[in-house]
DNA sequence: TTGAAAGCGCTACCAG
DNA sequence: CTGGTAGCGCTTTCAA
């Protein structure tokens, strides 16, 4: 590796000083045309790069934002990040991503990996940090972690996708109230189902929670009961919904619909209706309440919540970027769901 | 904010010199117990972190790792990206992620966004940087790129994921070569199929036009004719799948298999089969090239080639790794694809 | 419009 | 085993 040209390399070779390469860089100040030229051509010449270690120093600035997800391959959090990463670079910031591997299950020991992405987020100087679900979804936080958490938050601006902490420094968003639900369950009572199952979720994380007790709150105030063999929690992928929705079947609950914690899960759910005979929408409705990518292209095509989650992220990069500003908090936008209704419900008798 | 805590006030707060403080914190030389322990004391009430920049600086290393790739949101991107990020952080480093968006078809926008990842990676002082397709996966660089790329792999050990640059001083590995290809046209040929089309990818891209070229080989090898209305190109989403098999199925081209780029296309492709009255296995048998998470969970399973992207994203990281080390190159291991047949394909006449 | 010089916080070398 | 100190490459006064 050839030894990184520096500055004052710059500088010699144009014959200047470093402080007006530096103002040519930064454009901090005025700089005569010839001059300019001179040490633009060295720059392009050498293929300078200014050290982020020595500007950082100075600047104390890093033009790094620091995003700690627990799955990446997760379309949920994928779609999220999508958007985060391209409103950072618009704004001139790299994205350092930290992928903790965090479940609930296992937040015995992935929380370890939460609490070093916070460390590092300050060693690397990160000038502003996402944190987005992890622990900050879980109903209840363990003590280091909110430790952390607010060490972190100390010394440099974050906002947290999750569950409110109070008394917390960081600014927290929350995703859908459970609206959504609501939505869904009566698209499912207007066509005439009674019996609806939930599938899929983790307990113990808010969101989970959340959509569960909408979906209760939803099942009264249409006058239908709330029988609990009708839900079947697991996690939020396609084998999760596979094993929940199959468990639902084998346990003989009787049910004409079911509601999918989101897309992956629905997909889980197809199969494991499948795999008993049963058809989609014929026997079974299936709704799935967080639409990923492709619900589009199932088939039978999914009925979903779009929950926006591209602009969940959009809004949560913009409510950092503005914090990092200093700017007042704006009033974030909270992405209204949408129903979109394609062929996996059905009208029934 | 809080201003953040330096090693001189851990110093002052022990007693001790700075030279000491951070020689706990490295462990580059012996400190007495007593004295380890009142700086470790101090270190954790004050929650100190040390500088990334002022240890950048002087010590060279920024226990960064960069990864430019052009669309998280593609599940063989995410799952290499799962890996690498899990390699990278075992190792004690951090990932910054360029999500460049990328494709064939914006290359004349998107390419700046990856010669500006180029730069970037360059100024934060990455210590390796791991380019994954993007324009490394064309038949062609444009010239801009080339010189980006060599000019960081001056800088930095890079190691990308593409099609071979000769005289590059950047560490290329390959996909595979089209062995997968093979697997999938003979097991469809044993199956008693032989108008076999192949649906999705875009031209110009170097995985494309290798499967592409195995293709017509396996077909050749076989015996059988190529027939060009046979293939049908787009990208390698599925919306994409859908568009190219119904572009397919429209035209009228005769077929009783169809072999898509990936589970993405695939899953276009059974809609678009669905749309046109058409039923995956009993009257077209589709088969995938590129098996991502839920082939497992389509209705019908879809029968695929399993290219082991985790193993893929493994081997790079590692390559990556070993090459920052100094290591001598080693043999990278290329994962060999494997066909998981489950159930849409079927065996005819 | 330009240059000189003082650090930013840390590591590493040199003394002791 | 410990402390003092010289930079690392840059930005930012302060003078000229």
């Amino acid at each position: 590796m050839k030894p990184a040209v520096t500055i004052r390399q710059i500088a010699r070779e144009s014959g200047v000083s470093v402080s007006t390469v530096s103002r040519v860089i930064n454009g901090s100040a005025p700089v005569s045309e010839d001059v300019r030229r001179r040490v633009e051509r060295a720059i392009e010449k050498y293929a300078y790069a200014p050290s982020g270690f020595a500007r950082g120093l100075v600047s104390r600035r890093s033009m790094i934002i620091g995003v700690i997800m627990p799955d990446i391959t997760n379309p949920y959090f994928t779609a999220m990040f999508r958007e985060i990463s391209l409103a950072a670079q618009r704004a001139g910031y790299s994205v350092l991503l930290f992928n903790t591997g965090f479940s609930a299950a296992t937040a015995g020991e992935t929380t370890r990996n939460e609490l070093e992405a916070f460390k590092v987020m300050q060693e690397k100087g990160a000038d502003g940090v996402l944190v987005v679900g992890g622990q900050a979804d879980l109903v209840r936080l363990r003590p280091e972690y909110r430790r952390g958490l607010e060490d972190m938050a100390n010394r440099v601006p974050v906002v947290a996708l999750g569950n409110p902490v109070d008394g917390s420094r960081c600014q927290f968003m929350e995703r859908e109230r459970g609206q959504g639900i609501y939505m869904a369950v009566e698209h499912l009572f207007s066509l005439g189902h009674r019996r609806i199952a939930f599938v899929g979720g983790e307990t113990d994380v808010a969101i989970t929670e959340r959509r569960l007790g909408a979906y209760g709150d939803a099942l009264a105030a249409l006058g239908l009961p709330y029988d609990r063999n009708l839900v079947s929690t697991s996690d939020y992928y396609a084998p999760d919904g596979w094993r929940a929705a199959d468990r639902l079947i084998r346990q003989g609950t009787a049910f004409t619909a079911v509601m999918a914690m989101n897309d992956g899960v629905a997909l889980g759910a197809y199969r494991a209706l499948a795999d008993h005979g049963l058809r989609v929408p014929e026997d079974v409705s299936v709704i799935s309440c967080d639409q990923f990518f492709d619900a589009d292209y199932f088939t039978p095509r999914l009925t979903a919540l779009n929950q926006h989650n591209e602009l969940l992220g959009q809004a949560v990069i913009s409510a950092l970027l503005a914090r990092m500003r200093g700017d007042a908090q704006s009033r974030p936008l909270k992405p209204r769901p949408e129903l979109v209704v394609r062929e996996s419900c059905r009208r029934i008798s």
